[in-house]
DNA sequence: TTTAAAATTATTGTATACAATTTAAATCAT
DNA sequence: ATGATTTAAATTGTATACAATAATTTTAAA
C-alpha cells in the first residue's frame, strides 16, 4: 500500500508534555493579544511558536490561519504573520457595526430576559466591579469586553453571539492601537448605568445608552494613522 | 543545518495544472454547497478532493479548516469532513440575526446612497431578472442572494458585509435541507417590491418589506428535523 | 443465516523533508 | 565610510511519511 523508501528519526508518539491542541493555542494567543501582552505589528514566527508551545509547525500553521480568519492576525504571504494592525477605518467600522448589532441584541435581551437572567448579568457586572477595584488589568479589561457578548448569550441566540465575541475581540486590539484616553471606569460607570435601565426594561433609555457608551468609548480614542509598534514572542507568552 | 536522510522521490516543483491556491479552493467548494451539489451531510474526503483540485492533502485540509469555520462545513475529529446540517435552531437563528443584521444595513445604505449606488443596486435586480428569465437555476439563486450582500457592500461598511455574506452563504444551506417551498420568482418579486421603497428613502417601508421578506423565506421552510440526505464527490465538482 | 470477533484496509492527524522566498550578512565597488 | 551586489542563513509554502484511528471485510462461532 505504501511506497516504503528510507527509515528517518522516528515519530515520537507519546509526547513528555500535554498533546496541546490546535483550539488552545489559538485561545492562548488570543488571550496574549487582547491582554496587549502581543502589540500590534508583532511578528508571529511559526518555528518559534512551535517550540513554545511544544508543537510542529503544522499546528501552529492551523491555529496561525483561524486568528487571521478571526482578523486578529495578519497573514502575508511569503513573509509571515504579525498581529493585526486595523486601519484607522477599519476601527470606525468596527465600532459601527457594533452600534448595528448589539442594539438588536439589547433589543432581544430585554424583551425575553427572564429574571434569573437579569440575575446573572447583575452578578458579571459585580465581577467587573471587583476586577476593577482589585484585579489585574488583564482580567478587568477581558471582563468588560465580556459583557457585552454575554448579553448577547443570554438573550439565545448563538450566531448573534459568535458575532458579538468576534468584534468585541477585534475591538481589544483596537483600543490598544489608539490608545484609547478613556479610563476602564467610566466604562464600568456606563455599564451600571445601563444596567439600571435593562432591569426597568426600558428598551429605548437602554439603546440609547449602549449607543452611547460604545461612541463614547470610539470618541475616547485618537484615531489617526500611527507608526507601528513592535516586540518580542517568549515573554509575551508566558 | 539540516540533517540529510535518504533521497526520495522527488517533489515536483513545476506542475502540469494551474497551481491552484487554498482560497480558490475554498470558493470552489463553498460554490458547489450553494450551487446545492453537494447535499448537506455530504462527506468531504481529503484524498479525493486533493485529486480532483491536483493538489496535496495539506491544502484541502486548510481550506476544510477554513470552510468549517465559515459553518459550511462540520469537522468532526478523526471521521472526517462533511457539509454541514445545520438545525432547526441554527436555521432560526440565522434568519433571527439576518433581521437584526440587514434592518440596520439598510437603513444606513438608504441614508446615504448616491444616485448612482442606486443605479448600480437597480442594476442588480434587473440582472436577477434576467437570470430568472433565461439563466440556470445556479446563479439565479446565486444572485439572489447576493443582493443583499450588495446592499451591505454599498452601504459602506466592510465589517458588515462580511458579516451579511456569512450569513447569507448559511441561508443556503439552510434553504437546501429544509426544502423551502417558496419559489424564487417569490422572492424576486420581494426585491423589486423593496427596490421601490428603498429609491423614495421610505426607510421604515423598506425596513417593514426586508423583515417580511426574510419572514416569508423562512416560514416557506418546513423546519422540522430532517433525515440526513448523501451524496458523491467527482459528479458535484465538476 | 446471523452475530461477534479478528484481521485488513482506508482515512485522518501530526511531524518532517525539501523547494522557493525572503531576510540578513558579507563582500565589493565607488 | 556608504551603497550596491553577492552570498549565506533563516523562514515560509507544500508535499510526503508515518502513526493512530476509524471503517470495512473476513472469518469464526452460535
Amino acid at each position: 500500500m505504501r511506497t516504503a523508501t528510507a527509515q528517518r528519526k522516528p515519530h515520537r508518539a507519546s509526547r513528555d508534555a500535554a498533546p496541546t491542541d490546535t483550539h488552545a493555542i489559538v485561545t492562548h494567543i488570543a488571550r496574549a493579544i487582547a491582554a496587549h501582552k502581543l502589540p500590534p505589528g508583532a511578528k508571529l514566527g511559526e518555528e518559534a511558536l512551535g517550540e513554545i508551545f511544544g508543537v510542529s509547525r503544522t499546528k501552529i500553521r492551523q491555529a496561525l490561519f483561524q486568528l487571521t480568519s478571526d482578523k486578529l492576525v495578519t497573514l502575508i504571504p511569503g513573509r509571515g504573520a504579525f498581529v493585526a494592525q486595523p486601519t484607522v477605518r477599519e476601527a470606525r467600522e468596527v465600532f459601527e457595526a457594533r452600534r448595528m448589532v448589539e442594539t438588536s441584541v439589547l433589543t432581544a435581551f430585554i424583551e425575553r430576559a427572564s429574571t434569573k437572567d437579569m440575575a446573572t448579568l447583575k452578578n458579571h457586572i459585580a465581577e467587573q466591579q471587583r476586577a476593577t477595584d482589585a484585579g489585574t488589568a488583564q482580567t478587568r479589561n477581558h471582563l468588560l469586553g465580556d459583557f457585552h457578548t454575554v448579553i448577547a448569550r443570554l438573550a439565545g441566540n448563538d450566531v448573534m453571539t459568535a458575532i458579538v465575541a468576534e468584534l468585541v475581540a477585534r475591538t481589544s486590539l483596537i483600543t490598544l492601537l489608539y490608545q484609547n484616553t478613556r479610563g476602564a471606569s467610566e466604562s464600568l460607570t456606563d455599564h451600571h448605568t445601563l444596567m439600571a435601565a435593562i432591569e426597568k426594561r426600558d428598551v429605548k433609555l437602554a439603546l440609547q445608552l449602549m449607543v452611547a457608551h460604545l461612541n463614547d468609548v470610539e470618541n475616547g480614542l485618537v484615531l489617526k494613522e500611527e507608526a507601528p509598534v513592535v516586540a518580542d514572542l517568549k515573554s509575551a507568552l508566558g
